[in-house]
DNA sequence: GAGGGTCAAGTCCGT
DNA sequence: ACGGACTTGACCCTC
């Protein structure tokens, strides 16, 4: 079956090895460096300090696609940490990315992992940070916001998943901003993108600013994302039908791709004695005093059987990736609430 | 080794 | 006007 057609759903970011394996644990994981740091040390130490955390970031990327080969074909799927290459959009790391060493280590280790990724079918995702903001009317954060695709998009064309529309379903995903300068003001900040980055943002609602209503005007431009719980909050409580109107703008607005959704669920700590089974209701939560702030906080785990439920009926028409603290061992709680594994 | 201050960046909300 | 949330809390200096 073609890599876009099978439903599936991953996670994010980090591994939580099932056994609490701390050695495992730090080797699948990601490090960074921060800038504060970087200048303080001179010049061989700054690039040796680099490719100290390139090492452990790009053999936690490789460790964590081989874990996900070895998984059930729907749960191919696999977000990227943006922290992959610290700084490489900053000043201080950006000639450091141009020496030879750190090339060679980078673009081998890439190549490498686009080559994993490719050969198990596995879907590649990354969210840049809140920080990307293109529909800023400041032109040194539009011009941070555009560098920072940029380096998103070079990490997929160093993988092999740069060049054309979304290849094997590769996204970077980010949020529609400010509301200021509204979708006219994205529309701007996308234009200035390269072509490579262009065919490869993603945009997704959020609980304040944009809500998926005020993203469909945007879904002949670039692909949507639907993350239902944010859609939840921002509609206090509407919980989306697949056959949903809207859905289909969304869908469409991937023009033939299989898309990709977001999940989570409020705190288990915050909804303590909630029943599992039954959808959560905003009105009756925010009637009992539960503020919106404390339901938007991600859960552990899927811990949730309705939510579980309702996400495998929209897997009829979009790939999930879940935003659970707990990373792979959620995705094992949606798992077998689906499959009964 | 533990503890606590610090970390590149934007925008919104609550106070 | 300002701190916190957002998210992935981790890094790194000091003791």
């Amino acid at each position: 079956m073609p890599f876009d057609q099978i439903p599936r759903y991953g996670w994010c970011c980090q591994y939580l090895p099932p056994d609490g394996d701390a050695h495992a644990a730090h080797r699948l994981n990601p490090g960074t460096v921060t800038i504060a740091t970087l200048s303080k040390l001179s010049g061989a130490a700054r690039t040796a300090k680099l490719l100290d955390v390139l090492r452990r970031n790009l053999g936690a990327l490789l460790g964590q696609l081989d874990i996900v080969a070895a998984a059930p074909p729907w749960r191919r799927l696999l977000r990227i940490n943006s922290g992959l290459l610290p700084a490489y959009t900053h000043p201080i790391g950006q000639p450091l990315y141009g020496e030879p060493e750190v090339r060679a280590l980078v673009e081998a280790s890439l190549a490498r992992a686009g080559a994993k990724a490719e050969s198990a079918g596995i879907r590649i995702g990354l969210h840049p940070d809140q920080f990307c903001v293109l529909s800023s009317a400041n032109p040194a954060t539009l011009a941070n916001s555009l560098d920072e695709l940029e380096y998103h998009a070079d990490i997929l064309r160093m993988m092999g998943l740069a060049g054309g529309w979304h290849p094997h379903g590769a996204h970077f995903n980010i949020h529609g901003g400010g509301r200021a300068e509204g979708v006219d003001g994205f529309r701007r900040g996308f234009a200035r993108l390269s072509e490579d980055a262009r065919n490869l943002v993603t945009v997704e609602n959020d609980e304040v600013s944009y809500g998926l209503d005020d993203l469909l005007p945007l879904a002949d431009t670039v692909p949507l994302v639907l993350d239902v719980h944010h859609h939840w909050i921002k509609t206090q409580g509407q919980y989306i039908a697949p056959d949903d109107p809207r859905i289909a703008v969304v869908r469409d607005s991937w023009r033939g791709l299989r898309p990709i959704a977001h999940v989570s669920v409020s705190r288990e700590d915050v909804l303590v004695d909630h029943d599992r089974d039954a959808l959560p209701d905003f009105p009756a939560l925010a009637a009992a005093g539960f503020k919106p702030r404390d339901l938007r906080a991600h859960s552990d785990r899927m811990w949730h059987r309705g939510i579980n439920r309702f996400v495998g009926i929209h897997l009829e028409w979009a790939d999930f990736e879940v935003e659970a603290k707990h990373k792979n061992l959620a995705v094992d709680d949606l798992e077998r609430e689906l499959r009964g594994a």
